[in-house]
RNA sequence: GGGCAGCUAGCUCAGUUGGUUAGAGCGCUACGUUCACACCGUAGAGGUCACAGGUUCGAAUCCUGUGCUGCCCA
């Protein structure tokens, strides 16, 4: 038997391996005592071991003609294949499982879809950045298949990684359904896509002016470019005119940071009326002037004289330029002599430079408008790998840099370079590949956004979907409503490729021909004399046509692409299958801001496009989680925390605690990092300089320590210090304040036999702390329900933690305890206290599914004849709390007057607490004490005498309207009652004076500031009638026990000097 | 340049439609361990609600402006 109840413990600590069941909890009957701490690494495994076993994450659509049942479906935002999970997306899944695991409870046919995303360039990157870094070998040198093949590795790498995260923190996600947004059922669903917008003719071919990385050489989106500022230089250039008349300047000035682009140069600009830009720029600047602080106006005052001196030195000469523009005059072209003409645009500003401007459409964002508007050529000087081409003539073969040191020399020699100025420079990078954009001009694929935005725009507006908060809206209804083409190519070998062939030099008959009977094949002309051929089948399936062959576009499809279909994509989406039908449009959306133009309204696109239903109902949108330098998180800057070291130092319950409560309505939340030392576990601040240090040492203990940048043998070797915050604790403590709150109703239910509860058994001849439990369970769960229907998070924790808490534990549980040592209140105190645990456990399972499963496994064995008032008491007890019913308490035990009684209660308890505290009373002396309250209170409080004795170690002496009290008691007034305590041996009659007197400066504050609200005309007259007769009660409350403070400081007074020390 | 948000206790954050004496967690102070839990209990200290105006009987809350911080768009 010893050895027995030995293992037995060791199987609560999780130290044996359990095979007695098949979830690993142990039966009923070797059930007795649990272990003094919650050990949330054995929970965990258990508790993941049971869920899977009965794959209670799992959802079917119904079997056809099966009574309609409610839906709630969920898809994940498909994490990156790049790297590991970071807290960011522990908190996107914590608040999905919440949603998730609530409605499944409560009865919902429920779904959460998983996934990862292939990301494009980011992957792609990432394996390129390692093949050069560790075998000194370019993409090229690898070829496309084999490089394919080395994501795909890295890819199932990562993904089983992600998805093992997921699985640690706990995602209830439907495993069996797992997709990738590049594997066979996504491919097919973008190659559908993609046809059907050909086939609409909404797919275009276009010039782009892209953001270039000639290192990765492909395009990269606005957001993948990052800037910062970097010294360089503005050169001053003189191109002469050709042919000057009389009266006509004879060369102008152009200023450039970017020298070497003069070789792609198609125009000089000069403002069209520099008159009044100058006029316009004075206007603007003096208002600003007339606006701005002091401070500023020196700085304003010089830039209106540097105005004027143009206006005198500048301007007629430009008015010239200007007409020369609009008579088609010409310029030379230093070094290559080409002749490009003037022309007149307002892009040229007269209040900057030398107020002309070359004109480079192929290499510059601005110039590429201009030479859109002046119809300018656009030549493009560079390869893709970012050397010069033939376009450059004698500077071809040369790199960017080589290129600007021979223009700037050569220009010098032939004597047009006018002077150098240094300056600093916001200068483009690639994010991927850390090297400077070069603006590019490229052949890309578009869709055209006029049409398919507007029904995105529509359900926003509408409000058939629901943006929560409301004011991220606002976003997405502007970034919407540009209807900004998308560019979708991409010239990377990783991703969904363009299912666009090209053929040239054959006629729509010979396609016809080739493709007789096929709806799959759809074509256009490319302009030219040849064909682009659209297939939404893997291949086009003819090796020629007309014996001419054809070439498939190189470039893949933006990963936006394939992430726009993800929500019916998953579901089977072109197909039309069961899970289509029953879970599509899905419930909500959960994610964060950033992408909620990239994403959001792209998956709102296609969804509608597609299915012609919006593909979610609601968005919920959480803050971002930063640094204690107000950072975001990211693994390059090395400020993150990984999720699995919380979850392995506190357990996942205490992460997704924290990041449940830190989800609230305001943007960003900081989280101060420490590194612990896996030595002595002390804390060392995580700041800007150490946080990309491969190794630290201690400042306590000394001993050297890695983190997560080691890379060298020798860092590798020591033991890892985690990243790790405080604010987790907070969650690993409330998992052990229940687990004990269980401990102790188990250690006390010997002779008891859980039965199934009733709602009205709970009420019937119920003592005022079961009513008041009963009220509270009713408001709390109300409460917890409508902070998840509202997304509201952050709330839905803090409330469900002061309930167990300060509520449960600290009030009922401490109150049953006298109630457990008598035999005839026993049974009706256990089982109210396992109502309590019970609610409050269902209750909080969608925030903290482990722990509560743990507790809801051991509960089970000890009362699983136990059903709640909403459960069915003709079935057993659910197997799993996730599947266990939401609580639905009844209406009934709603109570507010016994909620107000038991407050008072709890207000005398403190009093009492606290006036044993101020005279350094020990805890288990018993005190006289005699309480003086009015008839109504003394009846209503009358009940709970033996709780006001035990709660706060007295024994009353008198208690009623005309209470004695003992001459010289410790007095406090508190919810209209007077408190008398008899401390005969009252240690310290000043100290009591002393707080008396300083209580009561307060309370005279407080009257002053009444009297004179309530004497104010105004305030009686126009504030509600309510709000001035509780002005009133409170200031006669407030006059009443200031009488009775100074009464009871009179006594003291008299006594004082006369107390013993 | 335009837009959105934030600024509340030493730190991280709550604070519903304006209405008692502005809250929580952590940290801090004092006391307390055979009685579920020291990952705990009891009590306490700690705030000109960024600043300046305004509206109102009444402002952390509404309006205007300023400062600082972050994000998005150009």
């Amino acid at each position: 038997m010893l050895a027995d109840g030995r293992l037995r413990r060791e199987v609560d600590r999780g130290l044996v391996p359990i095979s007695a069941t098949l979830s690993g909890f142990p039966d009923d009957d070797t059930m007795t005592e649990l272990a003094k701490h919650y050990d949330h690494r054995a929970a965990q495994d258990r508790c993941r071991g049971l869920w899977d076993a009965a794959r209670a994450w799992h959802a079917e659509p119904p079997p056809s003609g099966s009574p309609p049942t409610r839906v709630f479906s969920i898809v994940i935002p498909p994490p990156n294949v790049t790297g590991a999970l970071h807290l960011g997306h522990a908190l996107n899944n914590t608040l999905q499982d919440i949603l998730v695991r609530a409605r499944r409870m409560q009865g919902f046919r429920t779904l959460w879809m998983p996934g990862t995303d292939h990301a494009g360039i980011a992957t792609q990157a990432v394996v390129e950045r390692r093949l050069l870094e560790e075998e000194k070998r370019s993409r090229h040198d690898l070829g496309r298949e084999a490089l394919v093949k080395r994501i795909w590795d890295w890819k199932e790498q990562y993904e089983k990684r992600i998805l093992g995260q997921l699985r640690d923190l706990g995602a209830s996600c439907d495993w069996d359904r797992t997709r990738f947004t590049l594997d066979e059922q996504c491919a097919r669903a973008v190659r559908e896509a993609f046809f059907r917008l050909f086939q609409r003719g909404l797919v275009r071919r276009g010039k782009r002016l892209v953001n270039w990385d000639t290192f990765l050489q492909t395009a990269v989106s606005d957001d993948e470019v990052f800037h910062e500022e970097v010294k360089g230089h503005f050169w001053h250039i003189r191109y002469d005119v050709i042919d000057p008349r009389p009266g006509e300047p004879r060369s102008v000035t152009v200023a450039t940071t970017r020298p070497e682009t003069l070789l792609g140069d198609t125009a000089v600009a000069v403002h069209p009326e520099p008159a009044a830009a100058l006029d316009a720029a004075e206007h603007d600047l003096r208002g600003r002037r007339a606006a701005a602080a002091a401070k500023e106006q020196p700085a304003l005052d010089a830039a209106l004289e540097d105005l004027a001196s143009r206006r005198r030195d500048l301007l007629a000469g430009l008015q010239t330029l200007a007409a020369m523009a609009r008579d088609g005059r010409r310029v030379r072209l230093p070094l290559l002599g080409r002749e490009i003409p003037l022309v007149a645009d307002e892009w040229a500003k007269p209040e900057m430079g030398s107020g002309c401007v070359k004109i480079t459409p192929a290499h510059d964002p601005n110039d590429y408008d201009v030479g859109l508007r002046r119809g300018l050529p656009m030549i493009n000087i560079l390869e893709p790998d970012g050397r010069l081409n033939a376009e450059a003539g004698r500077y071809v073969g040369l790199t960017i840099r080589q290129a600007r040191d021979r223009v700037v020399a050569d220009l010098e020699a032939a004597g047009h370079l006018e002077r150098v100025e240094d300056r600093v420079i916001d200068l483009a990078h690639s994010d991927r590949s850390k090297t400077p954009i070069e603006p590019y001009l490229a052949d890309q694929w578009f869709i055209r956004m006029a049409e398919l935005a507007q029904p995105a725009v529509e359900a926003v507006a509408e409000g058939r979907i629901r943006i929560v908060p409301e004011r991220y809206a606002k976003g997405y209804l502007d970034w919407l409503s540009e209807k900004r083409d998308w560019p979708v190519s991409r010239q990377l070998w990783w991703g969904h490729r363009i299912p666009i062939w090209h053929v040239a030099g054959v006629t729509e008959a010979d396609l016809v021909a080739a493709f007789a009977g096929r709806d799959t094949v759809a074509w256009r002309s490319d302009g030219a004399a040849g064909w682009f051929l659209c297939c939404s089948d893997e291949s086009l399936g003819v090796d020629t046509i007309a014996g001419v062959t054809h070439s498939r576009d190189p470039d893949v499809l933006d990963t936006w692409f394939s992430s726009a279909l993800w929500p019916h994509s998953t579901l089977g989406w072109p197909a039309d299958t069961p899970e289509l039908a029953c879970f599509y449009p899905t419930s909500t959306l959960v994610t964060s801001r950033d992408i909620l133009t990239l994403w959001v309204a792209r998956m709102v696109i296609m969804g509608v496009f597609d299915t012609g239903q919006i593909p979610f109902r609601e968005v919920s949108i959480h803050p971002k989680i930063l640094d204690r330098y107000g950072e975001t998180m990211s693994k390059s800057k090395g400020n993150g925390v990984d999720p699995v070291d919380v979850i392995d130092a506190l357990g996942a319950d205490a992460l997704r605690f924290a990041l449940a409560g830190m989800a609230t309505e305001t943007q960003d939340v900081r989280m101060p990092v420490d590194f612990q030392c896996p030595g002595c576990g002390h804390l060392l601040e995580q700041t800007l300089h150490n946080r990309t240090k491969a190794r630290l040492e201690c400042p306590a203990c000394h001993s050297p320590f890695r983190t997560q940048w080691a890379t060298t043998a020798a860092d590798l070797a020591l033991p890892r210090g985690p990243a790790v915050s405080e604010k987790f604790e907070a969650g690993r403590n409330f998992s052990n304040k229940l687990w004990n709150a269980t401990r102790f109703v188990l250690m006390n239910l010997e002779g008891f036999t859980a039965k199934p509860l009733t709602a009205a058994d709970v009420l019937r001849e119920a003592p005022l702390e079961d009513r008041w439990l009963a009220s509270r369970l009713a408001s709390v769960a109300a409460e917890a329900t409508r902070a998840i229907d509202e997304y509201r998070y952050a709330e839905l924790a803090r409330l469900l933690y002061a309930f167990a808490w300060d509520e449960f534990c600290s009030a009922y549980l401490e109150l049953c305890k006298a109630r457990l040592a008598a035999p005839a209140r026993r049974d009706r105190a256990c089982g109210m206290l396992l109502a309590g645990l019970d609610t409050i456990l269902r209750l909080l399972h969608p925030v903290m599914p482990f722990v509560t499963e743990e507790i809801w496994q051991h509960l089970r064995a000890a009362t699983g004849g136990r059903r709640l008032p909403w459960d069915d008491a003709s079935a057993p007890l659910s197997e799993t709390i996730m599947t266990a019913r939401w609580p639905a308490p009844p209406a009934a035990w709603s109570d507010p007057r016994t909620e107000r009684q038991f407050g008072t209660f709890l207000a005398v308890v403190g009093a009492i607490r606290e006036i044993r505290a101020r005279q350094n009373v020990p805890p288990r002396t018993r005190v006289p004490c005699a309480i003086r309250a009015p008839a109504d209170l003394t009846e209503l409080l009358d009940p709970m005498r033996a709780s006001i004795e035990s709660m706060a170690t007295v024994s009353l002496t008198d208690f009623g309207p005309a209470a004695a009290a003992a001459p010289g008691s410790a007095a406090a007034g508190v919810a209209g009652c007077e408190v008398f305590l008899d401390l005969a041996e009252l240690v310290d009659v000043d100290a009591e004076i002393t707080r008396l007197e300083k209580d009561n400066a307060k309370t005279e504050g407080f009257i002053t500031a009444k009297r004179a609200k309530l004497a104010n005309e105004r305030f009686t007259a126009r504030a509600p009638a309510d709000v001035v007769a509780a002005e009133r009660a409170q200031l006669a409350e407030l006059e009443d026990r200031l009488a009775k403070a100074i009464a009871t400081l009179a006594g003291l007074k008299s006594r004082q000097g006369k107390a013993p020390g």
